[in-house]
DNA sequence: CTCAATGCAAAGACTTTGCATTGAT
DNA sequence: ATCAATGCAAAGTCTTTGCATTGAG
C-alpha cells in the first residue's frame, strides 16, 4: 500500500494525518501476525523513536473506532489488531499465541446462511468470530 | 448436582475436597451467566465471607487444568468461566457483555465435518471457538 | 504428620487517563 | 489560530505470585 492511499484511508475519516498515524497503519498492514499494541510499538521505534506507547494505544483505538482495522482479544486477554476487513477466521497457535487469518470462502458462506436461517433468541447477530484452536505441527523432514 | 457428586468430581481429578472449593464449583454449575473470577468471589462471600479472591482465581484455574471447567476471555480481556464441557457456541451481547450458551447440534456437526475435511496449514486443530455477537433486542411490547 | 490449599499483601502485565505541549489544517 | 494529537507519568483493572498459616488425607 502505497503512502498516498494511507493517508487518503485516514484522512478519510476526519482523522488528521500524522506521522505516527502513518507509520501505524503501515506496520498494520504490513503485519501478518495480528500484532499486539506493544508488538507495533516495537515495530515503529525505529521509524519513530520517541512515539510513546500510549499514541499506540490511542492510536490504534482511533483505527478501530473509525474502521480502519479490527480488534480482538486473544487468549492471554492481550489485544491483537488485524487490517484484514472482510469476513475471514483465525488459526490459533496455542503455543505461540501467533494468530494467523484463515481464509475460507466456503466457510464464511456456511456461517453467513447459518446466521441468516437461524433463529438467536432474541439477539441481533452483527458479527460472527470463529477460531481454529491448536498447535502448529513441526515441519518433519522428508 | 449434589454434594456428593461434586466431592467425587473433585476428588477424582486429584484435588483435595476443600470448602472454598465445593462452593466455587457449585457457583459455576449454577450460574448462566459465564462468570468472572470477580463475579464467582461476590457470589460466593456470602456462603464464605472470608475467602480470598487470591483463592477464587486459583481455584478457578485448577478446575480449568483439570478439566472441570473451561475459560475464555470476553471483548474486554476479562476472564470467564463455563461449567458446559460439550461442544457448544456462545452469544455475546456488545452490551451487556452478557455471555450465554448457543446450542445447536447441526452447527456443531457442520463445524466438526469442516474441521475434518479441510486443511489448516500446518496447524492440528483441537479446538473451536464460535461467538456470534450482537445486541440483544428491545422486547418489544405486543 | 505431610504436603497441598488458603489468605493476605505485594507485584505484574496490560491498558487508560490527565494534562501540558506540539503540530496539522 | 484553533483544536486535535502527542508524550509522559500516574493511575486503573485484572491477574499472578510469594510466603506464612491452615487444614485435608
Amino acid at each position: 500500500m502505497n503512502l498516498a492511499l494511507i493517508k487518503e484511508k485516514i484522512t478519510n475519516c476526519g482523522l488528521k494525518f500524522t506521522h505516527q498515524r502513518m507509520v501505524i497503519f503501515l506496520a498494520l498492514t504490513k503485519s501478518e501476525s495480528h500484532p499486539s499494541a506493544e508488538q507495533v510499538y516495537e515495530e515503529i521505534k525505529g521509524s519513530n523513536p520517541s512515539i510513546s506507547i500510549a499514541t499506540v494505544y490511542k492510536t490504534l483505538d482511533s483505527f478501530v473506532q473509525a474502521g480502519l482495522l479490527r480488534k480482538t482479544i486473544d487468549q492471554n486477554g492481550v489485544m491483537r489488531f488485524d487490517s484484514k476487513l472482510d469476513a475471514h477466521s483465525h488459526l490459533y497457535c496455542k503455543t505461540s499465541h501467533e494468530i494467523r487469518d484463515y481464509e475460507n470462502e466456503k466457510l464464511e458462506k456456511l456461517l453467513q446462511d447459518f446466521i441468516e436461517s437461524n433463529d438467536f433468541d432474541g439477539y441481533e447477530i452483527d458479527e460472527i468470530n470463529v477460531v481454529f484452536k491448536g498447535h502448529k505441527r513441526e515441519k518433519t523432514i522428508n
